[in-house]
DNA sequence: ATCAAGTCTGAAACTTGTTCTAGATTAGCG
DNA sequence: CGCTAATCTAGAACAAGTTTCAGACTTGAT
């Protein structure tokens, strides 16, 4: 601990109590995926009463999506600290998503609890969906790399995303092998193409 | 009840039992969705003990999937006695998906119930699933009404799939407008031409 | 007809997400 | 300092999905 350590503020240590909130819940979704993410385990695990993780996180579900917030933000700076390097709009992307794709399969229990919050959110979380849904928008559009993003191509880039949160639900639950992801992705960034 | 009447065989009697489980369901989940489709309430209000229901459907997750394979084979059926009548294969597809989304739109909480169920599944239900999946692919193939379907047009029609699930979730949960979903499905359904 | 196996029922028990309560601690402020 | 409001804690309590169990009822084969 540094020497000019000075006590920590109440908003510091609300902060801190996030992070290992939030750490507790990624490592508990690393080891059992979603239904090991068990609210009791994650207030034990994290130090924090069960009343306090629900004042933090009013539900589960907010807990994962909240947990995807901080991975797609983290994968968000990496991306733009190295670029994707490819022809086009679509090659681009199509590398990116890849290249998101093998992160998650680094952790594939962590993605599966991620996702599947993700997607069984209600209206409650729908302002947290939101952002998630703007940052892999922002992740898409920084690969496309092209100026402004005209309406037309906004619907593709959601198509895009569509396709890839879809894909990879069906490749967590084994029901698509990684090269159908591939091929769908690739297929779904042609619309990306300025012609396309 | 006919005059020729027999009594039931176990067989039969087991098939009723399953369609009272199914309306039992889908009437709970009309009037207030996925939440509302209570184990405890379905087993009551089917007359079947809790124990019975679980022998049927091993879960809430299996049940409302079932319901959903109800309602798409069901309308599988009626699309084929009136094919869609459009110009071209993206035409056609894009007319037939919003159609069932209009469907859909009349009992929104049997949707929102159904689809919650659809993506929420683990891999214990990755059979029912992918019969859904399959229902889906037949639907959209016999829109699209061509003679074979080219591997990469298999592809496309994922695509079309997983965006038309994706945005129906986005617009249960108030995310998306109809008209987003209108355009979402339609930029999909352009990977269907034979040029694209 | 009778026995074994499978099925259905009613009810209790168990699990895990969520809520509630009472008291301790802390923060901000006059 | 001393007060008030907010926060945190421990733990009980509640809700709904799921499992289990004992007993009654069918069914099918011998």
């Amino acid at each position: 601990m540094p020497a000019h350590a000075h006590p920590p503020t109440a908003a510091e240590r609300q902060a801190e109590r996030r992070r290992r909130i939030l750490r507790a819940g990624t490592q508990l979704a690393c080891r059992g995926g979603y239904e090991a993410v068990q609210m009791r385990e994650v207030a034990e695990s994290s130090q924090v009463a069960l009343g306090t993780l629900y004042r933090y996180f009013p539900s589960k579900v907010h807990l994962l999506v909240a947990m995807m917030q901080d991975q797609l933000e983290r994968m968000h700076g990496t991306l733009q600290r190295k670029p994707p390097a490819g022809e086009g709009p679509a090659e681009r992307v199509t590398q990116t998503l890849m290249g998101a794709f093998q992160a998650l399969q680094r952790e594939p229990r962590l993605a599966e609890a991620m996702v599947r919050a993700l997607t069984f959110a209600d209206r409650s979380v729908s302002q947290e969906v939101d952002q998630v849904t703007r940052l892999t928008t922002a992740i898409i559009l920084d690969a496309m790399g092209g100026p402004e993003p005209a309406p037309a191509q906004l619907s593709a880039v959601r198509v895009v995303a569509h396709t890839w949160h879809s894909a990879l639900i069906a490749w967590l639950s084994g029901r698509a092998s990684i090269a159908q992801v591939r091929t769908d992705v690739a297929t779904a960034c042609r619309l990306l193409e300025p012609q396309g």
